[in-house]
DNA sequence: GAAAAAACGGGACATTTGTCCCAGCTGACC
DNA sequence: GGTCAGCTGGGACAAATGTCCCGTTTTTTC
């Protein structure tokens, strides 16, 4: 099974937009802009001018169906790369990109971005790069949460934050299941009951072993 | 919303192998070969050796989880290009892709194709929209069917059922929607229940208006 | 064309998840 | 310091989904 990456960084796409591009050729093509927590850097059904290439903080990416809920995506951090799609298929956005941090990130015009696509074969190599890893990331995700009980996914969810020291509202972990959040927290709950989780909160440490055993217990 | 693809076709790839590359070019790298149907064209966990372009036949592009559940990722028809992930990542496959019915399928060496992608504006390009489409695409249904109850996204599907003429087995429309046969076959008899969909079997067909006032009431 | 294998349809029941709701806590703002 | 909004945690119940199972129908195979 894949590694699941919770949040999505790419430090080779901030490397090329931070060194491997002249001050020429950025000129007014390429700038830094930055968005206050709550903003959004995109949205769902509009079009954009600018593809992105987030520098600091973090970011959701989600989907608002018509009945109002969200599913989130992914989360981006550091170098990731947002809106390249819609250029490439020059379609309005799918989603919407929502800064929940304070966010800094590149701005590099839709026309540019193009250009660069074409005629700098580095840039080509890790766009290439980037989408199949987040088709493969995408796809192992959608199995995973249809395929398994939310609380096995939850677990697995649980153990990639418990890397993580940014914290998250518990509205978008539930989101990024695809479960309510009464859901979220009575899994969580079952998961301490059972010894599982550390009691205090959910920002909480998993014994590698404990995890790997219920991993197979579930698989099993 | 956008449009749900339920069987992906790329004509555009189909003309690229067929039209756009000399015998010479092919030589011993790109030549046909066909699978019966329940065979499979790549296996989950290993390498392959070739790339492949579909020229005729089904297949279903799948992930075998631990617990011996499948997610259905997408049907494949004419054109669609498969193995590609694999070839820009250099990792071993992440789906299975078994043959529904016979199909015939253009092998191109990986090799060639990883040639093909850095000389090739053409296919680079080709290649670059094909990524793209499919990552809207499962971001999309990975979003629809976590928000939606399952007799919502099968409405969808049948929706998009009475417009092929190929039959399914069950057993691939519910690994599709993620839940059980069982599931399935209750919801299909709901929704005859309540006249929404024809009695006789479920290549049927729903009325737009119908279909489209469910939608709604669903939606609200 | 008979036997075996696979797919189908659905009953009964267990489990999971959602909805609605309310009470406690916390942080922002006046 | 008060109050108001929003997050939190969880009870009670309803709805959705899964598991197990068995009899029927269809398809495959020899």
């Amino acid at each position: 099974m894949s590694q699941l990456t919770m949040i999505h960084t790419n430090r080779a796409f901030l490397n090329f937009i931070e060194n491997q591009l002249t001050e020429a050729e950025k000129k007014d093509r390429v700038f830094l802009q930055s968005w206050p927590a709550g903003s959004h850097l995109l949205k769902q059904g509009q079009g954009n001018k600018y593809v992105f290439v987030q520098q600091t903080g973090l970011s959701k990416v989600h989907i608002t169906e018509d009945n109002g809920k969200d599913f989130i995506v992914q989360f981006l951090g550091e170098g990731e790369l947002l809106g390249e799609i819609e250029v490439i298929q020059k379609t309005p956005n799918l989603t919407t990109v929502t800064a929940l941090t304070a966010v800094t990130a590149w701005c590099i015009t839709t026309d540019y971005f193009a250009y660069l696509i074409t005629h700098n074969a580095e840039l080509n190599r890790l766009l290439l790069l980037s989408l199949a890893h987040r088709l493969n990331q995408t796809s192992a995700r959608a199995s995973y949460q249809q395929v398994y009980p939310a609380e096995y996914a939850m677990l697995k969810l649980l153990s990639v934050l418990a890397t993580q020291q940014t914290s998250f509202a518990k509205k978008d972990l539930a989101d990024y299941l695809g479960v309510s959040v009464r859901s979220f927290n009575r899994s969580l709950k079952q998961l301490r009951e059972r010894s599982i989780v550390h009691p205090d909160s959910f920002d909480l440490y998993i014994e590698r072993d404990v995890f790997e055993r219920l991993m197979r217990e579930y698989g099993e």
